[in-house]
DNA sequence: CTGTTAGCGCTTTCAT
DNA sequence: ATGAAAGCGCTAACAG
């Protein structure tokens, strides 16, 4: 037993010190057994190796990572929410890539909050992550500069840096809100409504493509159809509500991120609405609803897996530069797509 | 400009040292205004904050925290996946109870590996992590003894500690297992199926009340109505597909867990099978399948705040030994548990 | 109010 | 093959 008196007297960690006297050698002997290095010779190896074991030393990372001036090998995303799948997707594919990299990825949300998105960056970045995945919304990122300037390694990914230069990994919103559109008026529809959030590039990029897109079509933008609301559930279901209930509903909708998407749905069905609907990314439940929900994605096991190549780049320093990179969006018909405007 | 070449040589950081030379004081001066200690004129303070500002200083937290012996205020959650729902929202809710205390939640995934989990924990705790809260379906936690030993803040949630005592946040699985059963024979149902995984406390203690249940209303177990496989969505969609498939099929099925039900119900539809579904576990998508999911379910939020409270508890050493906890699951009814069996 | 010294646990460097 | 000294960036514990 070690503790002394009721409660636990945390005793102190072991140190490479403790082990060296227990070994009796010095603790450089014990590092160097420790990181596998040459220059030990056999027998006092093994007398290291043992008390390693015997103390249950475990070396103490900070310890090495402030010495060696390197991360802890530890690499930092921060996701606007945690529910949206395309995020956890990323982060799948991400951690499976740099696993081999040896680097451990560790997620949080910013929950849409600039204040505490840069907290958390900031956070991260003091307490000596290797690098980080930043999927933001915010529009200025301007705070990074130094930290960009002296080399710290951050991959913007799904929403592009603001005011700074930085590797990124982009979607083609417009592109996508195009094929959603064109999808949509290819079935004869005219009255298109989109739900976009007030916040964030991608969707603005997705109503610009929406606008374009009708726009080149001859359709005239009714303003009515247009709802652009806070970034949540209750407001893709309040913003579905308004839309389905007006004396003149649009007979499709483009509704552009996960969460509104979320809303949405429940209140399309509650109604008996059947409108059109078309999501921007895709998730799991798409296969659920009826009918299932068609959806314009990205590809998010392929921008989790370039974004870990670009932070790897990035921390060794072979990154040739802030790399840019625009992945395309497809168009997955399920049903809700499909459905043709009331005759 | 800093770095004097093409590429970025990246300038060292800025240390304490540097502003204390910058503001012509010593170091100590300046860590005391960082920390806000007292102990500097105002004079000199203000000298020092304008040297912070502008060198761009940010205390390096590895080196704060070695000295002091501290964590580097971050908590460490792992779970097994990062798909399921509830561990999402236990996620959420510890994060904002943490967030009070200036702890910054980070989440990986184990993905059920044990040897994974055990090299996450390991490397969190070398890392300088405050606590972990961990999520496990590991049936042997021997090998965190010494560290549980030491006072390291270890919570256990959804799933016991095996082998060691450590506070835990668990659930009356054999309870909602009976509520989910007992809700499908009282519509009469008698043939009632089981998917469950094969691995982890949780699958195993809601079999057994399957079990007992079913025993108690003195109904026969089929045991060709007992599925047991991996804890994946293929798996759940294969062994409802079996046993739908069968001559003589359930006429109702309860499914213990978040990815199980994620297969079964498209293999469901696929099949138009009207048999009876209830699952262990909420998820939002329930309300879009149609019918709607009925579930058995825990309060994710109040396990999430309660298991917060358990590793503040444990890091301040406030704690009065491993305490466990376990919280009830109720039944949603929602349609698809209320399904009759077929006259 | 301000500064000096020492040292957290580890590793680089330079002896031996 | 092994070890002693020094120091990563920061801060307790003492001076003054």
């Amino acid at each position: 037993m070690a503790g002394r008196g009721s409660a636990s007297a945390p005793d102190a960690a072991v140190t490479i010190r403790d082990v060296a006297r227990a070994a009796g050698v010095s603790a450089m002997s014990v590092s160097r057994v420790v990181n596998g290095k040459p220059g030990v010779g056999p027998e006092t190896a093994a007398r290291i190796e043992n008390a390693i074991q015997a103390l249950g030393f475990r070396p103490n990372r900070m310890a090495t990572s402030l010495r060696q001036k390197r991360g802890l090998s530890l690499l930092g995303m921060v996701v606007p929410d945690p529910y949206t799948p395309m995020f956890t997707e990323i982060a799948v594919a991400a951690d499976a890539a740099l696993r081999e990299h040896g680097l451990i990825v560790v997620t949080a949300s910013s929950g849409r909050d600039p204040v505490r998105e840069r907290a958390l960056v900031g956070s991260f970045i003091d307490r000596g992550l290797d690098g980080l995945l930043l999927v933001s919304e915010d529009d200025d990122h301007r705070y990074l500069a130094p930290e960009l300037q002296r080399g710290r390694p951050v991959v913007f990914v799904g929403g592009p840096p603001v005011g700074v230069e930085a590797p990124a990994i982009l979607v083609d919103n417009r592109g996508g809100a195009r094929t959603a559109v064109e999808h949509l008026l290819g079935r004869g529809h005219r009255r298109i409504a989109i739900i976009a959030s007030t916040t964030g590039f991608p969707a603005a990029e997705r109503l610009a493509g929406y606008r374009q897109t009708l726009a080149a079509h001859g359709v005239p933008v009714d303003p009515a159809l247009v709802m652009r609301v806070p970034h949540g559930r209750v407001d893709g279901a309040r913003a579905t509500a308004r839309l389905v209930d007006r004396a003149d509903p649009p007979t499709a909708i483009f509704c552009t991120n996960y969460l509104l998407t979320a809303g949405a749905l429940p209140a399309l069905r509650e109604r008996g609405s059947g409108c059109a609907f078309v999501a921007f990314d895709d998730f799991e439940a798409a296969t659920l609803a009826e009918p299932p929900v068609t959806v314009v994605t990205q590809d998010p096991p392929s921008m989790g897996r370039l974004a870990a190549e670009l932070v790897v780049a990035a921390i060794d320093g072979t990154g040739g530069g802030p790399e840019r990179v625009t992945v395309p969006a497809r168009l997955i018909p399920r049903g809700s797509g499909e459905l043709p405007p009331p005759a």
